[in-house]
DNA sequence: TGTACATCAGTGAACGCGCGTTCACTGATGTAC
DNA sequence: TGTACATCAGTGAACGCGCGTTCACTGATGTAC
């Protein structure tokens, strides 16, 4: 194959970053450059045009991943024409369904590269996206009655337990009681 | 270096389970065999003497991170006179202290394995181990009022993000928000 | 208690393999006229 | 608008390296007499 469009070249580096923020929080930032680029259906060797290190990729497919983030919370606060409590009850649902549960790849960034972050250094760039998108998500969280930080750690909590304890019923258990737990206290 | 007696060999696999559960813990299962058994001052060759593979290793080192938190609470329990709400939120004190956060090395193994158990397959025995140690966990939270489940989803919630957003000032208040909030709630 | 020898914990080189990264090459795209 | 050529996105082989695991070897330990 030779040289492609310009439009195409942007259409594929976007494609790979998309990947990698998929896989990443699938299987974690141990993935390698050729998985990331096959997935994309390309091969490895070309992963150099468009990023700098594996590094680098790991910045921007963390990015990628707390924009998603963002943009869902807006979403769900225009369903709920505005009304926070409701659309904050709504993401509390979501968020601790099997289903988030079952698919991290698409699910929150903050859970799924938790412990990868927590190993980068402090000056990494995905650090530094990170630790913003906890603080914004905290706010998002914050209700009148309840500090945003404790509610989160407790959601987060209940997910990456849920996904360690998958298998057992243990694992639903801790789904409900947080569901429970953030409901009535909300 | 010749042959090792009994004693000596079974100290030495002793030590070399107690260095894997400690570096597991710190920087993830992906550390190597070779490190391991360096950092346990033998050589990696050896390895096999003693265990049939990495993921036996895994196993039993994440057996005896569980078997050394359940200790920690029979102690905690003891050192309170068996009064249990007395020994729960020392507990909590100490989960969420900045010491905990920095040395996840001999700290809770629930919260450092997380993510790399939900990794793991489930027919993993490390797996089996973990699943239990919540269990046992949650039920050591339990009090009257609260369900244990979501008092260690907060726990470790908050202290697996006070390690991925450590060195910025979030990382203090997250520790102090769950604080306060488990004390509060007790 | 001494002696002869089998055992086996630990060593260090080696195995095949996959990693992140580099590079010479290809040939369609983009551009200068 | 057409033509000639430079550009450069993508390919696939190759790099040095570290991984989990294997293995021939060493020599002190453990044991049989």
């Amino acid at each position: 194959m030779g040289r492609v469009s310009q439009a195409q070249a942007e259409e594929n580096r976007r494609r790979v970053v998309e990947t990698a923020s998929r896989l990443f929080r699938e299987q974690g930032t141990q993935v390698s450059v050729a998985d990331v680029m096959k997935a994309a259906g390309l091969t490895h060797g070309g992963f150099y045009k468009h990023f700098a290190s594996k590094e680098a990729l790991l910045g921007e497919a963390t990015a990628h991943a707390f924009d998603a983030l963002t943009q869902y919370h807006k979403d769900g606060l225009e369903q709920h024409g505005g009304q926070r409590g409701a659309a904050q009850q709504a993401l509390i649902d979501t968020y601790l369904s099997p289903g988030h549960r079952d698919s991290p790849g698409d699910g929150c960034p903050v859970a799924a590269l938790v412990t990868d972050i927590a190993r980068e250094g402090e000056e990494h760039e995905a650090r530094r996206i990170y630790t913003e998108g906890v603080g914004d998500f905290a706010e998002w969280l914050t209700t009148e009655d309840q500090d945003g930080i404790t509610r989160l750690c407790t959601m987060l909590g209940a997910l990456v337990l849920a996904r360690a304890t998958n298998g057992s019923p243990l694992s639903e258990e801790i789904l409900s009681a947080a569901r429970a737990a953030l409901t009535a206290a909300g």
